[in-house]
DNA sequence: CGTCCATATGCAACGAAGTTCATAAGGGTC
DNA sequence: GACCCTTATGAACTTCGTTGCATATGGACG
């Protein structure tokens, strides 16, 4: 169900297309909920029917046509109704984790953890620009801004956390000889 | 796929049946898979019938039987092919970040954040009681003992980004007056 | 000229995971 | 005596997400 509230977020901030959209979940909002093209055509037609969302078609030459969503009050509503849920803590699912609890091959864990590594460098070096870009001065902000900068810090925790221990893996794998 | 290999692992560290299985899933390997008991039994019934695992039943007094579960050549070969697939970047599904992003209602968060951050106390608490008693010297470890400690060392992280992440959002919001 | 990429929307099939329910015996609590 | 907890296994249903496919046009690359 969460899909459907990442969208009506995104479309508070401006309304858009299925296709918008899917291009804003390869980036930003999707740093936090990733979601494909098709998964988010399909919650569109739902909330449509349940009346979280309006769509104005319009046509394009030399293009297919482009389906505009807007959110509705009453999505504002369920939105309003969602922010006083409280939000569980997330299940943290790692396949990583469960490979080095059945540690087996020791050069397969080096490899999988420098890859895992060189992710975390590249992805906190994404969020490190967005922020210098979008949130120059954090003080001055207020409401949705400051909503969004913080789930960007976020990010930045987990990828620099994330980092940290791919250093204690290395250095305690490569510290000793062979297994 | 992966509950599949989280319950072979398992295994290798001691034959078990479902229910035992469903236990261990409550802590140890549930911090990094988390599985409910019949997720666990339909995957050991899908793993019988590919030759990974093999049972035998124990006939209890007063109780229903048992099945014992342990894995099978076939099993530890599985785990020797996964072990050299690398294991690629976890998607983070985080409803709690889409709430921010999307600040709505600066009181429903700071309960939230506040709630949030006194379960990663807890959970961390939980990782430290860990670490001290079953890796008291983790210069002194080595394969299997190496990866589980390693694994641990990763939650505890999580747990510890977690609290200062909860920090800066109270800072920040707690900071102004209201919305 | 053929192939790939961007724009733009979707359906169908499948698999993984969560939720609810069923069964069965013994022991403890109100 | 009624109800709940622990032990023990599993089926059925639903929701969410992934993968593959379909369609249509225009422009860039080789």
């Amino acid at each position: 169900m969460a899909l459907d509230h990442a969208i009506l977020v995104s479309l508070t901030e401006r309304a858009a297309s299925g296709y918008d959209l899917a291009r804003r979940f390869d980036a930003s909002i999707g740093y936090f909920w990733p979601a494909s093209h098709q998964q988010i055509y399909k919650v569109l037609g739902r909330m449509q029917e349940a009346g979280w969302v309006e769509s104005t078609v319009h046509e394009q030459h030399g293009r297919p046509d482009k389906k505009n969503y807007a959110i509705t009050a009453a999505g504002e509503a369920e939105l309003d109704r969602w922010a006083t849920v409280p939000s569980g803590r997330e299940a943290l699912r790692s396949d990583f984790a469960v490979k080095l609890r059945g540690f087996r091959d020791r050069e397969a864990i080096l490899t999988d953890t420098r890859a895992r590594r060189a992710d975390h460098v590249a992805r906190l070096a994404e969020y490190e620009a967005s922020e210098k870009r979008f949130y120059p001065d954090p003080s001055a902000l207020d409401g949705a801004g400051l909503g969004a900068w913080l789930a960007l810090r976020g990010g930045i925790h987990t990828e620099e956390r994330g980092i940290e221990w791919c250093d204690e893996i290395l250095t305690a794998l490569e510290g000793r000889g062979s297994r």
